[in-house]
DNA sequence: CCATATAATTAGCCGGGCTAACCATTAGCC
DNA sequence: GGCTAATGGTTAGCCCGGCTAATTATATGG
């Protein structure tokens, strides 16, 4: 094993800490919906998909996504709906009400980061968009 | 409220990208502590605390904190011990065996970040390098 | 037309988050 | 000294989110 890289280290430092601090704020606020379900219905707000396909994207196994969809659609937030060109599958629609519980969650949780970041300059601010492009490129590419 | 900063969208959006990774990667490993449980031992590796200041410091609340560590000692991963100067206190520390998994589990996670950042260039692994020193910075401040 | 593969659900388990209620200890104050 | 907080932890009871194994429904292919 080569040695790692100082930008890996950090990696494993910094991203458990922000997303707990992100997490704290979500638990803090009522009917906010877990980090997880934040995360599918931000996946669906722009595409709609089967089952197969968010838990992959989602890296959950199929169950556990199907588990997640039966909380969200009891709360009102995604329908299922069979697919008509292959009948096994279930596609998942997010509804106006989970539009509108994304907006608000992405408005707080946009918030309190901006909040957060506000000490920095913008010359940090420039260094921390360039660096998280770079680390999402690597992220979504196969393998990611 | 003033408009959001790209660089707080861009959080949101690439922070739980990479830590669902890191989670799936952990997940398929057996023996593998929860993300929860790596926190709390990479916490202790540098110092001991009592329950109280490692609720804080992670973010949860005092009873979910009991309960983590209740695990941990179950899987001899960490042991308390009744503080001497106020035995209200309980002493969280980790054993060899604690230890031990958490060097190995470094390792892994590493060497999995690593992985997925091979294809970047150096050029691109410092942008990565300083972007997240700021997001680090931003989040460890009082408030963060 | 039957066998197999694929999509999804259900059941059963565990970890991790919370609040409320409780016990043990310390600190403060008359 | 001896009450009365205040502080530190644990326990109980709840929910969500992970997993695997087993089941059902639909497609597909020989």
């Amino acid at each position: 094993m080569n040695a790692p890289t100082p930008a890996a280290q950090q990696v494993v430092q910094v991203i458990p800490l922000v997303m707990r601090a992100i997490g704290k704020r979500l638990r803090q606020k009522n009917d906010m919906p877990s980090p997880a379900h934040f995360g599918i219905l931000f996946m669906l707000s722009n595409e709609t998909m089967n089952l197969s396909d968010l838990a992959r994207q989602h890296s959950v196994s199929l169950p556990t996504m199907s588990n997640s969809v039966s909380t969200l659609v009891q709360h009102g937030l995604v329908a299922r709906r069979r697919a008509a060109h292959d009948r096994r599958q279930v596609v998942i629609e997010v509804t106006d009400a989970g539009r509108a519980m994304l907006k608000t969650v992405l408005d707080e949780v946009v918030a309190y980061v901006d909040e957060v970041l506000a000490s920095l300059s913008q010359g940090e601010l420039d260094q921390l968009q360039k660096g998280l492009s770079v680390l999402k490129s690597a992220f979504l590419t196969p393998g990611g």
